[in-house]
DNA sequence: ACTCCGACTGATCGACCGGTCAGGATGTGG
DNA sequence: CCACATCCTGACCGGTCGATCAGTCGGAGT
């Protein structure tokens, strides 16, 4: 038996291994881990049964696997909004876009955390989701305080509020794409970016008439 | 066999059906459709198992009632949006304080409609959950376009941004308790009441100055 | 007393579940 | 050539799944 560790995921040391976790990724995503059997994801991969227990063992671990891969990946995007090249509004709306971008982009990523989050059990592996939306919140916190410091933003802004806005606004927008869809008839912003400009004058509306930074929520 | 009908479901008809709508309510939410088995159903709900089939004919048919009942009951909420006694400032802040206070009071129906939208099958079921959900969109939406009209959002303010700001913020807020918990120490707001008010800052920040109808969540 | 009906249960079914095992195919080092 | 390791598969196992069925029980109607 070469299983892959529990704790540590290595990458994949065969294509079929490969093929085996990504159809995995997607079924997880789609249905829940008990909605997908072992013949689901080797049926999807092009292997057979067995080949999956000899890559991963058992069903807990490939499920875990995936989890690993998905929040490596969305730690490392936490990572651009770290430069100071830019001012801290900017980097409040890269990150908005940046966030919202790769919901649209890799749906199942979003699915399979959020399954994950939604269980009531406080599993090892719910930690480590929580961990990596305790960090994305806390770095987007971190900015507004910020903002505020400098102060772009008014006296009576909470930050806290405005970071569970943005960041569920995002999810929003993502989730609802259908129905916004039905209703967007009129001209509504669908377009990601044209939504992420209209956030940001949420926050800051003075965005328009080139930064004028004393301006703030008039009327 | 007496079991319900499938379109519309009834009040149920013994204490003991009532029992097995209650507990596999809160194992749907918990762990999902597959995740349950009639077997946890009915030990939870002191029955047999084969008295589950009696009431409800099958699995899919149990579940189908669990949402028609949560709808009906999110339907009946939006009604009390309506009146038009308040200002619309104020029925603004009561709906988003009323679904703030709903999530947190009964998280299981949350979560059943949740696994229902995150459901990529397109069925009857997930139909009738986006209805409900963009329902109280759409309402909130009007209400947000109405106080445009009448003068007290910037130009510049997207509605629907902000509809969906308020939603997802909602949802955030009942999501990350546990990790909004932890750091809250500071004395951020973790009271729904607070939380709402400063959401409302977000929208209006002219609060303070003492309008005319806005006395009532400003403590 | 007799019938009828809904509530309810234990036993049981075939299907499918996660997981195991023996062994074939292929490559690699000695 | 052999020995060994890895990749991969078909066949199989015990257990659990949703669902069915025969039948018991108690109350209402006649």
């Amino acid at each position: 038996m070469q299983q892959q560790s529990s704790t540590q995921s290595a990458e994949p040391r065969t294509e079929a291994a490969r093929r085996i976790l990504e159809a995995s990724k997607i079924l997880f995503a789609e249905r829940g881990y008990d909605g997908v059997s072992i013949r689901d994801i080797a049926e999807k991969a092009r292997v057979s049964k067995a080949n999956v227990f000899h890559h991963f063992g058992n069903k807990a671990n490939l499920y875990e696997a995936n989890l690993h891969d998905t929040a490596e990946k969305l730690i490392t995007k936490l990572e651009v909004l770290r430069d100071t090249r830019h001012s801290v509004r900017d980097r409040i709306a890269r990150f908005a876009l940046l966030d919202l971008q790769e919901q649209l982009g890799d749906p199942h990523c979003v699915y399979l955390f959020l399954r994950q989050l939604i269980t009531p059990q406080r599993t090892a592996q719910r930690r480590t989701a929580e961990q990596v939306v305790s960090d994305s919140l806390k770095n987007l916190l971190h900015l507004l305080e910020q903002l505020k410091a400098d102060g772009e933003l008014p006296t009576e802004t909470d930050p806290l509020a405005l970071t569970l806005a943005i960041i569920g606004a995002n999810f929003m927008f993502f989730q609802l794409q259908g129905i916004l869809a039905e209703l967007g008839q009129d001209g509504n912003p669908v377009e990601p970016e044209a939504f992420i400009r209209s956030l940001m004058h949420l926050i800051t509306p003075a965005v328009d008439n080139g930064h004028d930074a004393q301006r703030h929520l008039t009327r």
